[in-house]
DNA sequence: AGTACGTTTAACCTAACCTTAACAAAAATG
DNA sequence: CATTTTTGTTAAGGTTAGGTTAAACGTACT
């Protein structure tokens, strides 16, 4: 398994820095994809799968706040790392909402940057990686595919799911008959747990219940305080 | 929603940034141990379970590195972010190799490092930790299940319970034919032992045994001035 | 500007939960 | 055996979490 090297997107717009930056990872045996702007990132991103992402903040066209959105509406899970050349307290709080893992000031030390990379793969390794990587379910008589965001009942027609209903779906799946806790879905999907965050999670069940009404061999019963537990009535015994 | 706070241990042995900071997370909803020096906060991280250590490195007698090894020995998981006055390139590369999660320089936006505990405990959040708790209990005919906050009896519909209720449940099931006295009960439950919350109690005990009528191989006697005794009686005999 | 879509906020209602009170029954106490 | 203390049980009351719908908001796309 570890003999394939992780794979890094980074994106910068400077040429000189991007490919003596790119250089140096590549012997330290990553293996760089390097674009030259947000729009180049995204158009990367989308064609592969990456083990990290690191974005510059300052870009035209699309700078790298609006990048990491876009990244993470595809992907929950994968890491970013932001590069800044000004220490704006803005900036790194923007970041840090729009789902950084890190954040550097340029100019930074390139081995500072290795072992947060290395800091940030070996974080991901002991989480369950194998669930990021899921995204078809079957839930009674659904199937559920998260990736393109489509629920299909039986024969029926599929429904288009919205990101927010997709993920939290995904997340009751992934916890099929067992406890999904609300705090998890709240750190998760909304990024914050407070009341309206939590509340607008209660809009988003009622919602995903009205859908999987149709099958009455699947139901999402509250465990009050706790969260929400997918069932999934198993037939005859 | 009752979601407990984050416990953090801070280790800082500028006592006046070490109250500050310690306020600050504080107001934040962070529930916070602080310790003054290394050994300190060694003792009180074996005492206590925190979900992320905040370490000061330049510390007397033991610096922030060697406690984060010692730390790392007790628990692998739980993050640890340092925070060192200096820029030092060794410092960091040290640290991150000491298991760091994260890495602040003084002087540093407090709101900045609560964005950083924010997305550390949410990537935390993400894997399931393991809880080794036991909540799986078979009373008689019963199977209860605390997670999940459930009863069953045999075939029947399963009943769902109420947090109390099923703490205590579990609590009694814990000391199974044994004495669970009063005062483990309300101290553990109840979080305050007084005529009220005795009383609570009781209303409770009087909820399970109705719960546990169903099946007269299980009871729960009284034991009087003591405390409650859950017996189940083995066929045959 | 206008439309479409996704998400949040507000509002209102119901269900769940916990405490307290009230009264009855046991058990201890002297 | 009278009295106090503890426990048993039920029901009322208050508080909070959750269910649901609709309106407001925001952003992207026309």
């Amino acid at each position: 398994m570890e003999t394939i090297n992780k794979k890094i997107l980074l994106v910068e717009d400077d040429p000189n820095f991007g490919i003596v930056l790119k250089d140096y990872l590549s012997m330290n045996d990553f293996d760089v994809t390097l674009a030259k702007n947000g729009m180049e990132g995204f158009e990367k991103f989308k064609k592969d799968n990456f083990d990290i992402c690191i974005l510059d903040v300052m870009m035209p066209y699309k700078d790298g706040f609006t990048l990491a959105k876009e990244i993470r509406e595809k992907n929950e899970n994968v890491p970013i790392v932001f590069l800044t050349a000004k220490t704006m307290k803005e900036d790194v709080l923007k970041g840090y909402k729009a789902g950084a893992d890190d954040y550097l000031n340029k100019p930074f030390d390139s081995e500072v940057l290795l072992m947060k990379l290395k800091a940030i793969l070996q974080r991901k390794a002991s989480n369950g990686l194998a669930d990021s990587k899921k995204f078809e379910f079957t839930i009674g008589g659904f199937h559920l595919n998260s990736k393109l965001r489509f629920l299909k009942y039986k024969d029926t027609e599929s429904i288009k799911l919205s990101p927010k209903e997709n993920e939290l779906l995904r997340l009751l799946a992934l916890h099929e008959n067992d406890l999904m806790p609300r705090e998890l879905a709240l750190t998760k999907i909304w990024r914050d747990d407070n009341y309206f965050t939590s509340r607008s999670m209660d809009v988003y069940i009622a919602k995903l219940r009205k859908y999987l009404k149709v099958d009455d061999t699947v139901e999402i019963l509250n465990i009050h305080g706790e969260g929400f537990r997918l069932v999934i009535k198993t037939e005859g015994e």
